[in-house]
DNA sequence: AGGCTATTTGTTATTTATTAACATTGTCCT
DNA sequence: AGGACAATGTTAATAAATAACAAATAGCCT
């Protein structure tokens, strides 16, 4: 076994790791030939990067890694307000119904408070849904083709849109990225999007406050489009009011 | 917070994991009404059943859990046949071209020998492929659609021999329940496998010896419809021969 | 080269976490 | 009631993690 450079020993620890999942600080500093300490301080780099996990006297690795990683990072910091919205759009939907559900992180929230539903049928291009629902029992997850694209844990791609033609469920939840009261409902891309939106019949929209008033990219549909949107309390009451001139409009109250 | 049994603190715990992925003992503790000691004897069993991860202080959730789990055990456990088959399976592909890859742990094997190609195009309905595959950085994962299967953590159903109808890669690389030397490559469940042999040009089967001249349910395919079988050395002489008769064999050498 | 700085690694002491052993409580069964 | 068993709590001993500092190393500038 040669010397190592302080970043090649890092990745000599990941692939060590993958081979075997875990492994001990002891064995890890024998194998490197260099004090636990040093490897105390690797795994630390390791884990603030989401390279691996520690554990006690140890490390081992997740099955899933890099990018998606810190997707589920940016998940847990969010607050609240997605949680709250979540819970109220899967509250919309009854036991026996079918959904299409957006990718995106305030639909991940509405995936998360689905599990409790029993005999609902999700389709969806998000990986990080259909691992929300992997583990509830009653709930099958029909996910579309496409090709992985690993910052946003989802698919894309025309197999996107040509899987969802063939869908027609009782209700979409999908996200947006802003909000503009003259515009409409705007995304950064859209390819996908369209179709989502004739794959359902209720057309619900779940968007956090501080996305209402802003711009983005493409329009997707207009506010009227929708059947309901549901945001948080954030919302202004001058913006609020303009938007139910236009459609049905629930701000959510969970705590 | 009301009082727990010992169970229905284990399962609250899990709960708690999953919004949070990550907990200390002290919250656990705390929001259970019982002493760190008990979370810690919890967390142990927790851990057995792998339901959860213990890091230093406190435990956390992995993204996947449950039924595949199993899966990536069984993968562990598995001997150098299918890695040595997996890494002769992965040399046939070039960089540049374009490969089917059915679900199962051999393929599964393949799939991480392709991991240093560039420029790989990889179709599959294995969510185990795509995971294995999301880290390299030079290779398209397009996966199909169909409904999530949990124990084989693929993809199922009528969306998936659909969505292969429109692919025709280079080479579809694909496994087998059992090869019979009369019946020739059988299967537990054709659906999909019979749109899978059809989307490829190069048809390569692989299969550790064990299943050769053994029998399942439904015929897949004779052997002459493949254009190259790669097995290991455990296959016999006798067996070899007779395959060989029918089509070309490749039994892999690697350590 | 010489000397400066910054980085990496090792050592030690301190705090914190884990384990093991034993004491207590409670439940179930006869 | 009394005994067996499981679950929990308490304490002491062991192991691991952290922090602080010292030594070694590698650049880098003049």
């Amino acid at each position: 076994m040669s010397e190592f450079t302080e970043t090649s020993r890092l990745n000599f620890i990941v692939e060590m790791l993958k081979i075997n999942t875990s492994a001990s600080i002891a064995e890890i500093a024998e194998a490197c030939h260099v004090s636990q300490m040093t490897i105390r301080r690797d795994l630390q780099k390791l884990t603030e990067t989401g390279q691996v996990i520690r554990i006690p006297g140890g490390a081992r690795i997740e099955h899933w890694r890099g990018a998606e990683r810190s997707f589920f990072e940016r998940l847990q910091k969010m607050g609240h307000a997605k949680r709250s919205i979540g819970a109220t759009a899967a509250s919309l939907i009854k036991d026996g119904e079918s959904v299409v559900l957006d990718s995106g992180t305030t639909t991940l929230y509405v995936a998360r408070e689905l599990r409790i539903r029993k005999n609902v049928v999700v389709f969806t291009f998000s990986l990080a849904v259909l691992e929300e629902l992997t583990s509830a029992e009653h709930i099958r997850v029909e996910l579309t083709g496409g090709v992985y694209r690993s910052s946003s844990h989802d698919l894309i791609g025309p197999a996107v849109a040509k899987s969802l033609t063939s869908i027609y469920a009782d209700t979409v939840i999908f996200g947006a990225a802003a909000i503009s009261l003259s515009r409409g409902v705007m995304v950064h891309d859209p390819d996908a999007q369209y179709e989502l939106l004739r794959a359902g019949r209720r057309k619900v929209l779940v968007v956090d406050s501080s996305k209402i008033g802003t711009e983005a990219t493409y329009r997707l549909c207009g506010i009227e489009d929708c059947d309901l949107i549901l945001t948080d309390k954030g919302i202004s009451n001058d913006a609020l009011t303009r938007l139910r001139r236009m459609t049905e409009v629930q701000v959510t109250n969970l705590r």
